[in-house]
DNA sequence: TATGAATGAGACTTCATTCAT
DNA sequence: AATGAATGAAGTCTCATTCAT
């Protein structure tokens, strides 16, 4: 049994996970078979066991996979000096990935994560896990953000955070099934309603330095 | 002549597709077999087949019954004289139905709807055609509330009602995972998030003559 | 239980008899439901069993009213005084069902009873008992006419007769697949097969002096 | 690389259809179920379906073997130097086979197809095909056999086709429905019929000189 | 290691027949 | 007698997974 390297493991590993993601997104997770992703990757059907001891596996691979990258996202808002500089930053780039159709087909996948959390306890925690960690990025913002005297005292940083996250879970939901959403309004508007509930005039003033939209 | 009343064939189907919802919140769609709904159902595998074409109609009949349900809830909204305490009402309504335990079997069934329309264009139908329905009904209300001078008339009505159905499509979302949700205080700040940034002075003189929330 | 009269009776067994008659030919009977014939006869599902036992009676019973009608051209080919001429009437009376539109509904179903009397006795026992009926009328009318002198005294009646239903039964099958035959041509040939196989001189001659074709 | 070898890929394919025929003529194609063709094969139910794509493939491919078989007689037939020979070589091989007990399985089985074949626009076209191709060559044959002088210059070549056709069809219906036919009596007036009918005074001539009947 | 043929449990749906009205 | 809703056995086909090569 020649031994295969662990980069061409990992290679072979993402060919498949990028394969199951183009099926998963076009059909869907129970629509797609593995014969699907047999024919995507152009790996055989047995090789797939080889990395994935099951169908679900790859599945939550994928849910894993994506909280990596969200991870990026949090940690770049937190390392901005000012909170709300942090928060507004974070709003953006949240923001621009919902019109951005390369995470389209990331979200669609993400949706139906949504769903699969609900009955796959393992998914359930991967999904959880990595909103989670989102929703403990924008609680720590405000909480400094607090300390500073750039929010309001009175602000619960748990349902500010959770308020923020629906939002955009509803927003990617909206896009995913192909609505037209008028992004500048609704980025706009988003925008307001946190200056006017989280802020305090320091924060209003120190947003309104910020120096890029 | 045995032709069955339309009203034991509607309680018929009802049980049908009471069974179908308990089932599809349990297991899922796609994990639900007919024989699930059968044992669940009481009624005979053929019979089903007498009500509904096909699997995926019960799901499609699903999804079409909860919107009459919800067009419920837009109606009182808008009966109600003023705005202001239309849109509250609103918000009151589906923020008390994230603490109801009966509405989250529904809720269950409801997010493996979102997913289901990211495919099957009768679900898609079914379940944007609701939420077209919500969104217009806010929309409404925020132009009367112009009209009225009570909303800001730079306030555009489709991206608030949009962030409004967002907000409340991921708090459904993370209420289903059975995560615990701080229902006081997230209402709290959602109606200080609406009350800064959707509210002129008068609209927020008429908000706090709202007799009870 | 109002008791219905026997012509009552017999006309709701023909309803039903045409009904299935329509449906075997057109989609033939096994997928042919009695859900079909309940709609094509317009009687109602329940009542199709108060006239046949199951769906096979009336396959039965239908290959049994096939032959009533058949002896009447047997029947009718013995009524001529010359044998000879008994026998081209019967040629003429089958070849020109060849051609009838109408006779190739009732064709069509045949041939499904043809395959249906490989594995179902009570249809073998029709089907065949039918065709030993004709076997039986042609070859009396071959010994008639052997004993008469105009057919040879060396000729099988039994293996005439056979090879006379099977070519009828051929072109029958040829004919129902919608294949064109040249009527005509075949009769023609048929005829001279027949005359210099089967008659004497003397036989020849009482067949050229038969009155029209 | 397990990718099987292309004769044992025919050989499993085959191992298939015998199982199939087998049960089609034992059952009919509509009484018999995949599982039947599971149990006689011996291979998997899967298994099948790696074949064929649907169980209506098996009849098909059934009725396009049975072709290849009947073009080797008809080969034999025109390789015959002396028209006269092939007529009656072929008249010869065909009568044979009606004796053959192993060609009546598949006599059974051909008998349903015919059936199909008033359905089945694939079976019809297996079906009318193979037979085109014999009237074809028995039409090629008689063609030859009149630029030879053999056979009557006014024989219209495709009636005499069809009704050589038309009467094997009708004795292998016959013979299939367990009929005990007298093939010598039978084989003879069929000759006879056709030296009457068909051959001039050379071709008679030639008849005659034929080695074996 | 990789392959892909083979497996077989199980899903959805149909349909002949029954039976309460 | 007639109706048609209800039944449930059974059929075809799919597909995740295994295993010999």
């Amino acid at each position: 049994m020649p031994k295969i390297t662990e980069a061409k493991r990992e290679s072979r590993r993402q060919q498949i996970l990028d394969a199951a993601l183009t099926c998963f997104s076009r059909d869907g997770f129970h629509a797609t078979t593995t014969a699907d992703i047999v024919r995507e990757s152009g790996v055989s059907q047995g090789t797939i066991y080889l990395y994935f001891a099951t169908k679900d596996d790859i599945v939550v691979a994928l849910a894993d996979d994506r909280h990596q990258r969200e991870a990026f996202l949090n940690a770049l808002a937190q390392s901005e000096p000012d909170p709300v500089h942090g928060l507004f930053l974070m709003l953006e780039l949240y923001g621009k990935s919902l019109g951005d159709p390369r995470r389209i087909e990331g979200g669609r996948v993400g949706i139906q994560g949504w769903a699969e959390a609900l009955r796959n306890p393992r998914i359930h925690e991967s999904v959880t896990g990595g909103i989670a960690t989102v929703r403990a990025a924008i609680a720590r913002l405000i909480e400094r953000g607090q300390r500073a005297g750039e929010m309001r005292a009175d602000l619960d940083p748990a349902a500010a955070a959770r308020i923020m996250i629906a939002s955009f879970q509803g927003l990617i939901l909206q896009a995913s099934w192909g609505e037209t959403l008028d992004l500048t309004a609704i980025g706009r508007l988003m925008r307001r309603m946190i200056e006017g509930a989280f802020l305090t005039d320091a924060g209003r003033a120190a947003a309104a330095a910020q120096p890029k939209e």
